[in-house]
DNA sequence: TACAATTCGATTGTACTCAATTAAATTGAG
DNA sequence: CTCAATTTAATTGAGTACAATCGAATTGTA
């Protein structure tokens, strides 16, 4: 076409669609989380806290790539409706510990519907998903495999 | 691992990376995009313009999966600085009518270093690249190719 | 040991993002 | 024609995101 202007057109961008992908499947999820009273930012919140029990702000937002701003109000949600607790760290005060509560914990066995209810949404076959996962990761930095 | 909560684990997830891949990559354009004074949904609106000179909102928002809860305000905000005008259709005055001015245009040539700019910071060969757009735009249900 | 630099979380302000609701305009069945 | 259904933007409210700034705690160094 020889357009001088074809850098600028949607259609040839990537993050176009990265960004909207990354807001279809998050309102897909929505149906499902809202059974276990989770937006999509606290159920990721939350699958760190599942694995490890307990994580300060600054590494959990490392984790999630996201910083205190977005982190602490969300955290005093969970905290209001009992799934952690959120106290300084004797060792360093600096330091804010979530911790996982047993209320919290318990919420993994519902949750567990979540992954598998949104595998029936996505269509998408394992090779094109194992692809388009290493891609991510490399792009995020973190490269995998 | 025989684990049956694998499904709930963050490296597990395909929407995550997507996620916080789509923020980093925005948050790359910042720089840019703060040079002619667009945010990145600013700037995916006016690359819309710029190829069409003219849309109403509903085709605009399926365009760019946004709807009028996002739109109204950013249009208002894009209207203030000159870049567009908004005006009821006279044909259908459920229509709002969004045009690109004269001022909204001439950005287009100061818009061209983005994307080159943008080029230097992903890294991401030609053929990655080409697979990943692919997937993505499968997942929005909008094939290509 | 002072004290400047650094680290960490909280706060503030701007800008989305989206579900739900509203209101105006248009369309379509009777 | 007439009024109920539909379409379209706008509004509202809750929840992110993130840059910038702040203040308390800690660390490194003279």
């Amino acid at each position: 076409m020889n357009d001088k202007y074809a850098a600028l057109r949607l259609d040839n961008q990537i993050c176009f669609p990265l960004y909207a992908c990354s807001r279809e499947i998050i309102k897909q999820y929505k149906p499902f989380l809202d059974k276990i009273d989770l937006t999509y930012t606290q159920y990721i919140t939350m699958m760190v806290l599942w694995e490890r029990r307990s994580i300060n702000v600054k590494d959990l937002g490392e984790k999630l790539f996201l910083d205190s701003g977005t982190l602490t109000p969300l955290l005093k949600k969970l905290e209001e409706k009992g799934l952690v607790t959120r106290e300084r760290s004797k060792a360093d005060e600096r330091n804010l510990i979530v911790t996982i509560t047993e209320r919290g914990d318990a919420l993994k066995d519902r949750a567990l519907d979540v992954p598998c209810a949104m595998a029936k949404c996505v269509t998408l076959d394992p090779a094109e998903a194992a692809e388009l996962y290493r891609i991510l990761y490399r792009l995020l930095g973190r490269d995998v495999g």
